[in-house]
RNA sequence: GGAGAGAUGGCAGAGUGGUCGAAUGCACCGGUCUUGAAAACCGGCAUACUGAAAGGUAUCGGGGGUUCGAAUCCCUCUCUCUCCGCCA
């Protein structure tokens, strides 16, 4: 959520920024504006106003106490005129607070000065590309290689559940697991904190991260105890911090946790969501941090390095490409996605999204740090997949199948965790 | 799930309709004293909005109500604790 003293101090460059994201911001930051000093007119009359009758009352008392009776009496009536009054510019205040936050809780980040212009995925600016592709004369997809080393059953999880639901089993069940504890093990090194969270969240928690109002049926409802299914473990992760107020020397805040995921995707469908290409749960292990507003961008870029780290670690191909301000998520300021060459679907999947929220969520969740000068202001919050499994799994299959079609190797650096260094 | 009790500043804990934004203790910060420390003593110590400042306003779990006036009374929600039931 916009602060309201920056869309007051830079309201020009503000509309300038979101036309990167096309949006054209400038009605709405004026109404915002007009709504906001409307609000802080009334404030100032309602502050005068109750401070009137915060007098008189105290004189009734006193009034009472001296003995004078008729005094007091119509002091009474004085007031009680006055609350009714204050009751109606309460009111006022009240709607025009409402109106803002409305306002201000639909509108996107503003893109960062580096994102570039841009409509769709299309535009988006190729940062850079590592590793090498696999020489396969007759690659299967990963779906087919699934089936045939009994890895994951797609049609059991229907039965279970539905689509999108797939049962691990056997060595796709222990790779699995093999890839979460890499990926915590390594962010365990890398300084961050592991936390195991809640995987069901309450409404504020939804709020304070940006998921809602804006991704409202993205997200598995449970209606009878009103809480959301996280999508990631940045919700209830970041949420740690809601309503606090940390010390500068505590920075930068880092921690990591691997959980579910639960997304609805409505609206997808045909090849896309084909095999692990987009479930409604997969496993994911995140990274976020909390840091001064100064190192925010600093620190996205080490973490687009750390992730970038496993990758390599993996061994598998892969692209790095800043997002252009149409394809920017909601919340985020500035965002790098990674994606992995799937060598049998030819084709670019994306496996991490690394993001610089600014104070976007830190105003939502009033996570804020006293600095050095005493001063109390918003920290910066960032987050990273590190990584999101199933496309990891999905190109691993792929990109390791032997051409022989004998088996799957398994990447060097998963083997302590696998125990073997074969699918056949 | 049933019965009861409770929610106050960083913590502990007073306060049950009128100078209460809130006693007191602890913690914390500054000072005096000390070779240094401890102790003792003195002072400071919530957040937000508003104002040049003085100050004003709001906030005693959340929301609503009664009243001239609410931490204090009423309603409601949430959470915590105790007992019973159930249970990995």
């Amino acid at each position: 959520m916009l602060e309201l003293q920056r869309i007051r101090a830079e309201k020009k460059e503000i509309v300038e920024r979101m036309k990167v994201r096309n949006m054209d911001t400038q009605s709405i930051l004026d109404l915002i504006e007009e709504l906001d000093s409307e609000k802080r007119a009334t404030q100032v009359e309602l502050d005068n106003k109750q401070a009137d009758l915060n007098k008189m009352s105290q004189s009734v008392g006193a009034l009472f106490k001296e003995g004078k009776k008729e005094e007091a009496n119509e002091m009474r009536s004085k007031a009680s005129a006055m609350s009714d009054e204050i009751k109606g510019v309460k009111a006022k205040f009240a709607k025009l607070g409402d109106k803002i936050t409305e306002q201000l809780f639909h509108l996107p980040n503003v893109p960062n000065t580096n994102v570039p212009n841009g409509k769709s995925d299309q535009e988006n600016q190729l940062i850079s590309e590592h590793g090498t592709r696999p020489q396969l004369s007759n690659a299967l997809p990963h779906w087919e290689l699934a089936k045939k080393f009994d890895l994951i059953d797609f049609e059991l999880g229907v039965k279970l559940t539905g689509a999108g639901f797939p049962v691990y089993r056997g060595k796709g069940a222990i790779l699995q697991r093999a890839l979460i504890n890499f990926f915590l093990s390594e962010a365990i090194k890398e300084g961050y904190e592991e936390v195991i969270p809640p995987i069901l969240v309450n409404e504020a928690s939804g709020y304070g991260t940006g998921q809602l109002p804006d991704k409202e049926g993205q997200m598995y409802h449970v209606g009878a105890d009103d809480l959301y299914l996280i999508p990631t473990a940045e919700v209830p992760v970041t949420n740690i911090l809601r309503n606090t107020i940390v010390k500068e020397s505590q920075f930068p805040i880092k921690m990591t946790a691997y959980t579910p995921c639960f997304r609805r995707e409505a609206g997808s469908y045909g090849k896309d969501v084909r095999g692990l290409n987009r479930l409604h749960q997969f496993d994911k292990v995140e990274i976020v941090q909390a840091v001064h507003p100064n190192n925010s961008e600093k620190t996205l870029q080490e973490m687009v390095s750390y992730v970038q780290s496993l990758l390599n670690k993996l061994g598998l191909e892969h692209r790095i490409v800043r997002l252009c301000g149409g394809d920017l998520g909601f919340a985020a300021a500035h965002t790098f996605d990674f994606e992995v060459y799937s060598a049998a679907q030819e084709k670019w999947l994306e496996v991490s999204s690394v993001s610089n929220f600014e104070t976007f969520q830190s105003n939502r969740l009033k996570l804020r740090f006293k600095s050095d000068e005493g001063k109390t202001m918003l920290a910066h919050t960032l987050n990273g997949s590190a990584l999101a499994l199933p496309r990891i799994v999905a190109s691993i299959l792929e990109n390791f199948q032997l051409d022989s079609g004998e088996g799957i190797k398994i990447p060097e650096v998963l083997v302590p965790f696998t125990g073997f260094d074969k699918i056949d």
